[in-house]
DNA sequence: GCAACTTTGTTCCTGCGTTCACAAACGGCT
DNA sequence: AGCCGTTTGTGAACGCAGGAACAAAGTTGC
């Protein structure tokens, strides 16, 4: 799934310029800048919420609503420019800084997320990579040598790290989730099926395809039992 | 993110056992079904309602509010006996028959899921991959021979697929998505980053990695920025 | 410069999901 | 057997999110 781990909202902060933006919002705003700077590189350079909202799967008046979190830069009878727009979505969600992140766990999916190079659409450089294997401490994946989870703390303190991704197997994951707070990581992406235990203010986002599939296969057995009919794969579209 | 494309519900379905589960309810369900596995491992046979919701990380009246829908398995003054509470969930989740899926886009990420073997937790067998590139077709990934993306429709009607993961760069998704479809799947869990159209029956999951980071960074900017102090990584808990 | 059309921003309303709180039920102990 | 403590299951209140509808605003054409 990837849910908050609690069902927490948006911090009711006060100072900054928008405001509590609502948790569903914010992660409807990350899809709405995807689609925005494919736009763009596409030449576009105005939406209007209908076509917008249109490509990203949503509601327009709940598009607007969700851009009215960002602040009010469309113009009426026109649209949204595209490349403003983007400009203000990267700055809510913090994108203007870079955030360093670390990987703990380099199997089959730490690899590939390693592999990633500079992470998807940027600004998540990865900094450090940790595993227990002592066969792989100081090999280069990625171009990034390998650490052992033992040096966590110092070298996420030391590098600043804001993010660590999880891809240890479940049995691993708590402690290794222990030793990146104590590194002063304050949000967690975990891939790991464990359901995480942290301090409060530490923010936690579950990756968990075991719990996905499951969901798939509730609604398959709700259903006219069965697969589809096999069809021409030209006729689409929802 | 992973969630909904659109923000369905659950199926009204009649002629079922239980009335209609909400949506957020399912994605519990998956996740109380891991921590009673878990725990009858460690040799559990009974328990409360709060010691669960705890370990999943809910509030207590969530979660029985949650097996209601599965139905009363609970004995009062006791709590729930853990086998047979993963039992009924397994049916209503639909797990007790297989559900074959398809791995399509053999790059580092279908690598690792191919990899996984039975996939986890079992009741998802990998029995097709595929792939456009024509020096990865027919090696062998985890086993089982890599086929040919144009081979799709024909392969998933023959072997019955009823999931298929799309772990393709966004410029092919749609069209694998297409392919899928037009082979009879109705269930997709969805890696790359693009929003997919998809016919109303089809249920589309989306696991995106970018989203998911761009949310942590938002809540890394509400808050008072920075990191956490370094701590001792013994004095944990939240 | 004015009018008509387009599109935004927002207000209101409806509906779901979560939580609280309590009554019914069950086991254990005397 | 009866009482007491415990825990479930659910009815009711609350709060948030999503959708419809409208008024303000701005643009384009004449």
């Amino acid at each position: 799934m990837t849910v908050h781990q609690h069902g927490r909202y948006s911090t009711p902060v006060d100072d900054l310029p928008s405001r509590a933006v609502p948790e569903a919002a914010v992660g409807r705003l990350a899809i709405y800048l995807r689609v925005l700077t494919s736009m763009i590189e596409q030449g576009v350079t105005t939406m209007s919420s209908e076509e917008l909202a249109g490509a990203a799967g949503v509601n327009s008046a709940t598009l607007r609503k969700d851009l009215s979190y960002v602040g009010s830069y469309g113009t009426r009878g026109v649209g949204y420019d595209t490349a403003k727009l983007v400009e203000h979505i990267e700055q809510l969600l913090g994108l203007t800084r870079h955030h360093s992140v670390a990987v703990v766990g380099i199997g089959n999916l730490g690899h590939a997320l390693a592999n990633y190079g500079g992470f998807p659409d940027r600004g998540f450089p990865v900094t450090a990579l940790f595993d227990l294997d002592e066969d792989l401490v100081g090999v280069p994946v990625g171009g990034l040598p390998v650490d052992h989870v033992d040096t966590i703390p110092a070298v996420c303190a030391e590098r600043e790290v804001t993010i660590g991704v999880i891809c240890t197997p479940a049995a691993a994951a708590q402690w290794v989730c222990d030793l990146l707070v104590a590194g002063g990581v304050r949000c967690i992406l975990n891939f790991a099926p464990v359901v995480l235990q942290v301090p409060a203010d530490v923010e936690v986002r579950r990756v968990d395809l075991a719990v996905e599939l499951q969901i798939l296969s509730f609604y398959q057995a709700r259903r006219s039992h069965g697969r589809r009919p096999v069809t021409d794969p030209i006729a689409v579209i929802g």
